[in-house]
RNA sequence: GGACCGUUAGCUCAGUUGGCUAGAGCGCUCGCCUCACACGCGAGAGGUCACUGGUUCGAGUCCAGUACGGUCCACCA
């Protein structure tokens, strides 16, 4: 099965007078769309088969220059691929699923989601949407969650559209008829549908616990979205109470607790120090009094506990940080949380605050934020007394929601979580062995991913208290006080999938029923991108929807990705495919860099810094910008620089020039340009045929282990060196050379056009089709991949002795020579050359010998005597100015 | 605190199992309108290969360590 592409009857040679880029990107895209070019031939076997799992970009915006920089790494892959004979499935999504999305829908069209509300099917967009002031007087409109969606589909369809028109101005060879947007029914299908099987299995469950919260959205989230902020801050040593006739390591009856979120002081449950310390040591097992709020607290060891750190003991509060949580768990400890799910202190007191002085000092926090808090139970501790000195200021990390502007606070919570090995080390041990079946490019990366398995210090949190998302495809019967039975879980029938459970009802129920004793409640929930997005393998092979598609794509060949989402995209695509399909979901993984400004700062749009793609594409072409992203090796960080990309506007130049000068020759008439192996008999054109061979050699190397930057710079200086010396020593006799020596110039040049078109074309997309379409037949990204050997076979077809490649070398070196002279000179390269000895060692003057009209020709000698010496040397007499 | 990556000409980077006087492009200097290309062609200057030790006949290349830069993770009382 051959695409039509690939076999078309080459026409009439059409050369343009004056060869440019302009306009090449809109001419070929059209042409590639209407000749079905990178459509995909679902008839192909597995085997046959390259799929690619492509990145769906976050829709929320427009991309940038690292998206240009990735994708077209993926794209010379994907085209290389094509070429050497795969068939390439190579789908294209959107992430339009998510906040990003929610925040843009909310302040575009003036809307908020409230889950409660049933979808009202004659919803439609504000009038005044887009207009900030009008919406700012009439207030945000509450809406059911589907029409939510319903609106976000609306705003996202216009992202999508121009990133279409994007990708395909920069020439990736997707086939457009295959994409999906993660926020889509087909999506929603699929990540309900595996989320119900991880239930069926075991593989989700719910606990209600603490978990990391942000308040600023008021969702829980999960440990692969948390970063680290410096902010400042500072040490408060607060005075706790030992019992009567008890002394502390200061001889005193007091224990001092040093601490960064004093306003925690309420939740406090118990004190702790490392079990070797002996200081705490006698301690152990006694009681403590909590300042302000005489609250009696144990003093308890754990091995968590730092000596180091502050006074070496700390106060353990619910919750002020995952280690307290750890400690809360495993040394079995009261729960006396005071901060609720708006990051404010907690209206009523937590229980064990019993004292007048201590539950006035409450009542002063009740309702304040964490930082007000602060403030005031540092003025309380004044006043009691209980502050020891004054805080330190210091600056210190603070876990933060990569998405929340606000630190994240602990909160309690019932929850959805998928296993990922977090607490079950035979998981853990299987994920980590995942890794190994698959190739890493480069393979480094593979220490980032088993390090994050290894570091995982609980299952994946994946609900989340919004709106713009997947829905938990679960209800819950409601007992006969209305109270929900979480135990319970009611599941839809795969067929009816997707629901929404705010509006849908639960099966078995009426509608009527929501909300009423004895009837049921949808959960509101939706699940984390990361759940859906985990899922891009199923999502686009067609798993459960499309079987034969399935089978002939899944598991797929290759994820490109960039590398600093190893923890959340590729480690969580992983766990899914793991549990689904008992395999890894591909052969290889291909991590991409990031871009950096000139000095060298990851760039990024609060920094400013961004060029806008379009701008760089309308600026330097495609071509130059794909150029310099192919030179950006894999994994490898790459600093902006539109100089590359100017040179890379002049290597397409100087295809098209060198094409047409190549190909000029014998270009006249209405036949065909053929290429006959017969016909090349030169030395110094089988010779470069050879070179030429090792290049295919190498570079198809370089390909097939995903170095497309080795690729590229190889045939590159191939050519330009193939540009500056054989053209030149071989164009005379290409012109006017007897008929057989100029046949075989001409027929060599041909051939090496023909085989650097084909090495060119997974860079260079748009000028390559260019040429081909000069003088050959379909596109030249269905050609095959040329070969090392057809080359070879090529030089060595004569019958004759073989030629020795270093004729080449050793001509142009001599060239060289006679170059320098007439440079030295300051006399033009055309000046003639009245008489020429070159000297050079008796091995190269015997090469020599059989290039030597070349090599005369090119230097615009009559003839050149040869003489044997000890290096290469050249005696030459230019023909005198004239007047 | 742990891990990974990097440190080669002014700039951006090659240098693949250790092997002749360390390479390319850009930039710079000088020259050349040579019938494909002046968006070009030719020539040239420019580097103690971060540092310190070690292995070796021989190290940019291997080993140990140091410094600096970057990233991830952990901790963060």
């Amino acid at each position: 099965m051959t695409h039509p592409d690939a076999s078309a009857a080459a026409p009439p040679p059409t050369i343009p007078e004056r060869p440019g880029l302009e306009g090449l990107e809109d001419k070929w895209d059209v042409a590639w769309e209407d000749r079905g070019t990178y459509r995909f031939d679902r008839t192909v076997d597995r085997e046959d088969v390259f799929s690619i799992d492509t990145p769906p970009p976050t829709v929320s915006g427009s991309l940038h220059v690292g998206h240009v920089f990735s994708y077209t790494h993926t794209d010379t892959i994907a085209r290389y691929q094509r070429m050497a004979g795969r068939e390439v499935f190579y789908p294209m999504g959107w992430d339009d699923n998510g906040l990003p999305t929610e925040r843009r829908v909310q302040n575009y069209f003036g809307v908020r989601c409230e889950p409660s509300l049933p979808y009202d099917p004659d919803f439609s967009a504000p009038a005044d949407s887009g207009d900030p002031k009008a919406i700012k007087k009439r207030g945000d409109i509450d809406i059911s969650r589907r029409n939510f969606i319903d609106l976000c589909h609306v705003l996202t369809a216009e992202d999508e559209k121009a990133f279409e028109a994007l990708f395909r101005r920069l020439g990736l060879s997707v086939d457009w008829s295959q994409h999906y947007a993660t926020i889509d029914e087909r999506c929603q299908r699929t990540s309900q549908r595996a989320f119900l099987r991880n239930l069926t299995r075991g593989e989700a469950y719910q606990v209600e616990a603490p978990s990391l919260w942000d308040v600023t959205h008021r969702t829980a989230v999960a440990q692969a979205e948390l970063e680290d902020r410096e902010r400042p801050g500072a040490y408060h040593k607060l005075a706790f109470h030992l019992p009567e006739g008890t002394t502390g390591p200061d001889g005193s009856g007091d224990l001092q607790i040093a601490t960064t979120r004093p306003e925690l002081l309420a939740a406090c449950v118990a004190l702790v120090a490392h079990p070797d310390d002996g200081r705490y040591q006698p301690l152990f097992g006694g009681n403590v009094t909590t300042p302000v709020f005489g609250v009696k607290v144990p003093i308890l060891a754990h091995e968590l506990a730092d000596p180091e750190k502050g006074t070496g003991i700390a106060m353990i509060c619910t919750f002020g940080d995952t280690t307290d949580v750890t400690w809360w768990r495993e040394l079995d400890l009261d729960v006396r949380a005071i901060v609720n799910r708006d990051g404010r202190i907690n209206p009523e007191p937590p229980q064990g605050i019993a004292s007048d002085a201590g539950l006035a000092a409450y009542a002063r926090l009740a309702g304040k934020t964490m930082f007000s808090a602060q403030v005031e139970i540092v003025e309380i501790l004044r006043e009691t007394g209980e502050l020891v000195g004054e805080p330190t200021p210091i600056t210190h990390p603070v876990k933060f929601f990569e998405k929340g502007d606000k630190p994240l606070e602990i909160v309690t919570s019932r929850q959805w979580y998928i296993r990922n090995g977090g607490r079950d080390a035979d998981l853990r041990a299987a994920l980590i062995a995942r890794g190994d079946e698959m190739a890493w490019h480069p393979a480094y990366m593979q220490t980032r991913y088993t390090n994050w398995i290894d570091g995982l210090n609980g299952d994946w949190l994946i609900s989340r208290q919004r709106f713009f998302g997947v829905p938990l495809p679960l209800w819950y019967p409601l007992d006969t006080e209305g109270e929900p039975d979480h135990d319970h879980p009611i599941v839809p029938d795969e067929a009816d999938l997707p629901v929404d459970p705010s509006s849908d009802a639960a099966p078995g129920y009426a509608e009527s029923q929501r909300g009423r004793p004895g009837g049921f409640v949808g959960d509101t929930d939706v699940m984390d991108t990361w759940a859906t997005s985990s899922l891009t393998p199923q999502i686009a092979c067609g798993w459960e929807e499309d079987d034969d598609l399935y089978a002939r794509t899944y598991p797929m060949d290759m994820r490109p990705q960039a590398h600093d989402i190893i923890r959340t995209w590729l480690f969580s695509t992983a766990v899914r495919s793991h549990f689904e399909a008992d395999t890894a979901p591909w052969g290889h993984c291909a991590l991409s860099g990031w871009i950096l400004d000139p000095d060298r700062k990851k760039m990024s749009k609060s920094k400013g810094n961004v060029v806008t793609p379009v701008d760089l594409l309308d600026q330097h072409g495609s071509d130059a910008v794909r150029y310099w992203a192919a030179n950006g090796r894999p994994g490898t960080d790459t600093a902006f620089d539109d100089g590359q990309m100017k040179i890379g506007r002049r290597l397409g130049i100087k295809i098209l020039n060198a094409s047409r000068f190549a190909l000029g020759f014998g270009a006249d008439g209405d036949a065909p340009l053929e290429i006959d192996p017969a016909a090349v008999t030169e030395p110094l054109d089988r010779a470069m045929l050879l070179h030429l061979a090792d290049l295919v050699h190498e570079a198809t190397k370089a390909f097939e282990e995903f170095d497309y930057a080795r690729a590229l710079e190889r045939t590159e200086t191939w050519f330009w060196a193939f540009t500056d010396d054989h053209v030149e020593l071989v164009k005379s006799r290409a012109y006017e050379g007897s008929p057989a020596d100029a046949e075989s110039a001409r027929h060599a040049l041909r051939l090496a056009i023909s085989t650097l078109l084909r090495l060119f074309a997974p860079f260079l997309p748009f000028v390559t089709e260019e040429v081909w379409s000069w003088w050959r037949g379909g596109s030249v990204h269905r050609q095959p991949w040329p070969t090392a050997e057809e080359l070879r076979a090529t030089a060595a077809s004569k019958g004759e002795d073989p030629v020795d490649p270093a004729v080449s070398g050793v001509a142009a070196d001599a060239l060289a020579e006679i170059r320098r002279h007439k440079t030295d000179a300051k006399r033009s390269l055309a000046t003639p050359v009245v008489s020429c000895t070159v000297t050079d060692t008796a091995e190269r003057i015997a090469l020599l010998h059989l290039v030597s009209d070349d090599v005369a020709a090119a230097a615009r000698a009559t003839s050149i005597e040869l003489v044997e010496g000890d290096a290469l040397s050249a005696d030459v007499e230019l023909e005198p100015p004239s007047e």
